[in-house]
RNA sequence: GGCGCCGUACCCAAGUGGCUAAGGGAGCAGUCUGCAAAACUGCGAUUCAGCGGUUCGAACCCGCUCGGCGCCUCCA
């Protein structure tokens, strides 16, 4: 089935055709690395790390490049702020990168440049610019010329006489045009620099990306993509600069997500209403492998190219949501209940085999409808909500069956197609023993709470064994049909957050 | 001011010209259960912000109106 993508250069959904069969080279920016990442770098980490996952299904082999922006001015006024290096800055900040991506479960890109380790090749693009005519000098400051540039507005789709109609920067008169952007800054004595042809200085903040990813994709590659926010100035310019240095088509798609929002707002630095990964998971009443499971799911159950709004319920519904294909992998795990393999049931029994042939038969064609609407929503330019509905249908029809009965065999082949499928996703690859919290727990009912509460705070326990031990002093209660301590034994659990479920055979089983 | 996006049930969210408008959350009712939970079944938009137009046919195309947001400055 051909994977079709939304180009926003053309803005129109297209067939997508590498440049090299069966190979794709994709970069996307990544971030700047001077303060915690906040959902919205988050989302655009994700949506990528699944559009690579894809792909990967698909069976192209992926080069995916990710820089991290490790030199620029917010990181300066960090280190100033702080009174430390600037170097420390980044690595801070890029330790903790890692750490929330991590939790997200996004998988490392190929390759992941720094700016700072790439000096030398933007130095040599910002010569070749000056040296085409297209770039030049003033004061140590090196600006692209974008009037050299005819092609310049066509990615976002604009004009050079509506910019300057309705631009807002104050005019630096050194520029031949307003629109002109820096490609190299020179560097005040106390400012870290590298020397160049133009004196010491540092890096513009578009030209990384395009030397980068020339350097380690080719002058053309298959997909650039980043927050819908880069398009303008920075996706354009990187277009400008690259074309303009090799006269070759820079990236063929570009793919651009959507925002975060808070209350409709896009979620940003400068309103202040962000939450940042560490944030949300400091503060989720589940465990650190749930939360970033739940997170994953919501920012998944809206398409990439749309705003999607945070708030308070989405995580709770993203659990809920999730619990209930848990819930099931759980079921299907246990062996089949006693009763139906002991001889009174041996009617029963028969007839329960006879519902397993046809229940199996019908699990093959559930299996196929399940591929089928899976992979024609993904090649649908990544239709992730409809494939998230389609794994809720299989799991309803499962439930259907394995209520009738269903052999270990075709538990476990169930049990893998979820695991299959989700795995592209980044999803349902717990086991359910760890999703419903029998190995590490937090402080159960502490809702998230949007801003900054302090009252929720991290209760770390294994009480797995208490557990079950009220579990077992209840079933005995229960036994004697003693049910107000059954009852009593059930509500103190309740209360920590421990729901039980009895099973037909007399056994329990609990979950968070 | 220029360019652009969005408005689908109580909430989230697919669908963008033609079978009964997916799916999740919350809710109500039922089956099951000592009670519960889970699971299953049923209920819930004659209707897609509003108005007008195109069409045999529109939530989907066009126009206008109302409402929300984004980019044009650093921004995922």
């Amino acid at each position: 089935m051909p994977l079709t993508l939304y180009n926003s250069r053309t803005k129109k959904k297209e067939l997508f055709l590498p440049l090299t069969p069966n190979q794709v080279k994709m970069y996307v920016c990544g971030v700047t690395v001077y303060d915690d990442c906040h959902l919205g770098h988050a989302r655009s980490a994700l949506v990528f790390d699944t559009i690579r996952r894809y792909l990967e299904y698909s069976g192209y082999q992926v080069t995916y490049v990710r820089n991290f922006t490790d030199v620029d001015d917010k990181i300066l006024q960090r280190a100033h702020k702080e009174g430390i290096p600037w170097t420390q800055v980044t690595e801070k900040y890029i330790e903790a990168f890692y750490r929330d991506m991590g939790r997200l479960g996004i998988i490392p890109p190929t390759i992941e440049p720094r700016a700072t380790h790439h000096i030398q090749d933007i130095v040599d693009m910002i010569a070749g610019l000056v040296e085409k005519h297209v770039a030049y000098e003033v004061e140590g400051d090196v600006y692209f010329e974008v009037r050299k540039f005819s092609q310049y507005g066509q990615l976002s789709g604009r004009n050079l006489e509506e910019l300057l109609a309705g631009a807002r920067v104050e005019v630096d008169h050194r520029k031949k045009d307003p629109m002109d952007f820096a490609l190299w800054k020179s560097a005040k004595p106390d400012e870290p620099g590298w020397e160049s042809p133009w004196g010491k200085g540092r890096p513009g903040w578009h030209i990384e990306c395009s030397a980068m990813s020339i350097k380690h994709l080719g002058p053309t590659f298959d997909i650039h993509g980043g927050g819908k926010d880069l398009i303008f100035p920075h996706h354009e310019n990187e277009v400008a600069q690259s074309c303009a240095y090799t006269g070759k088509e820079f990236a063929r798609y570009w793919i651009h997500n959507g925002f975060v929002t808070i209350d409709q707002e896009k979620m940003s630095k400068s309103l202040g209403n962000f939450f940042t990964i560490r944030e949300i998971f400091e503060k989720s009443p589940y465990s650190e492998i749930v939360t970033g499971e739940c997170l994953r799911y919501y920012l998944l159950s809206t398409h990439y190219r749309s705003d999607l709004n945070f708030s308070e319920q989405s995580l709770p519904e993203a659990k809920a949501a999730l619990d209930t294909i848990y819930g099931l992998l759980q079921r299907m795990e246990e062996p089949r209940p006693f009763y139906l393999a002991s001889p009174i049931f041996l009617q029963e029994q028969l007839e329960e085999q006879l519902e397993e042939q046809s229940g199996e038969q019908y699990l093959a064609s559930l299996i196929d409808s399940l591929v089928q609407k899976f992979e024609q929503a993904m090649d649908d330019d990544f239709n992730t909500p409809k494939v998230l509905a389609a794994f809720h249908e299989f799991r309803g029809e499962i439930n259907k069956l394995l209520a009738k009965g269903l052999s270990d065999q075709t538990k476990g082949k169930a049990r893998e197609i979820f695991r299959k499928f989700g795995e592209p996703l980044g999803l349902l690859q717990n086991s359910p023993d760890v999703w419903f919290g029998k190995f590490k727990e937090k402080k159960p009912f502490e809702k998230i709470s949007l801003g900054f509460d302090e009252s929720a705070k991290i209760v770390p326990l294994d009480n797995s064994e208490l557990i079950e031990k009220q579990v077992r002093l209840r079933n005995e209660a229960r036994a004697q049909k003693d049910f107000s301590t059954a009852d009593t034994i059930r509500n103190e659990l309740a209360e920590q957050g421990i729901i039980l479920e009895d099973r037909p055979d007399g056994t329990t089983r609990w979950k968070r």
